[in-house]
DNA sequence: TCGACACATCAACATTTCTTGATATCCGAG
DNA sequence: CTCGGATATCAAGAAATGTTGATGTGTCGA
């Protein structure tokens, strides 16, 4: 099995972390946390959004592990998860052609 | 306007870019074409998918500038759009805390 | 203990995305 | 010119995702 053949299972992290981040306002929610960690209020206000919305988008992004939550009294605090956005760019780098590796276009050479 | 409070415009590229790698199909397509460009058919048949499923999965990803589209007589060949992946990885650079930028805590600033 | 607040969860609906099968287009071979 | 192959596109349905308003849960302060 070559890089370019994987199971579904070696898939199935990846789809989520890029999935994760497809959308407009889990986009700005990591924009938000960029510069340090916020509770939900902080984020409602500033994305005018409304509450179980936020809730919802904070919870795919906790769920693909790009972000964790803290508890403190009866706040929750959002913080970017260390090393999730690694992972993430080393998909990317692995995505890049090979550089040396032999990437002929193999032109004319298609289905017989 | 800081780099955490961007309007919906300026999110639509990194959405697309997102969008369109959270998908396994479309993964396993840009896997394929890693190491040089491929026509429909050879697709096709690596993959198991029916031909106008993959042909969606195409689409999206050209739509979202991942790929390009070459046509040769009656067979169309794809490969990876220079540049398009390290646009997506400015991205991922771009979304990490700033290490240095003051990402106090601020815990107990929250809510008055 | 009561009430207000911060947040999570749920159910119902709206919207988007994906899949499938059918049809259209374009091209080269004969 | 006609035929079959390679691919794109379309329409319809299925499935996943996002939104909204209501309700539940835990916590703090009075």
């Amino acid at each position: 099995m070559t890089a370019s053949t994987r199971s579904p299972a070696d898939l199935e992290r990846p789809v989520s972390l890029f999935h994760a981040l497809s959308d407009a306002t889990r986009l700005s929610i990591m924009g938000m946390l960029r510069d340090g960690e916020r509770c939900v209020c902080e984020l409602q206000e500033e994305l005018d959004a409304a509450q179980s919305r936020l809730s919802f988008h904070l919870r795919v992004l906790k769920d693909a592990g790009l972000i964790t939550d803290r508890r403190d009294g009866r706040w929750s605090y959002y913080a970017i998860a260390p090393g999730a956005l690694s992972e993430v760019h080393d998909l990317v780098v692995a995505m890049q052609p090979a550089k040396r590796g032999r990437a002929l276009p193999q032109v004319g050479s298609c289905c017989g």
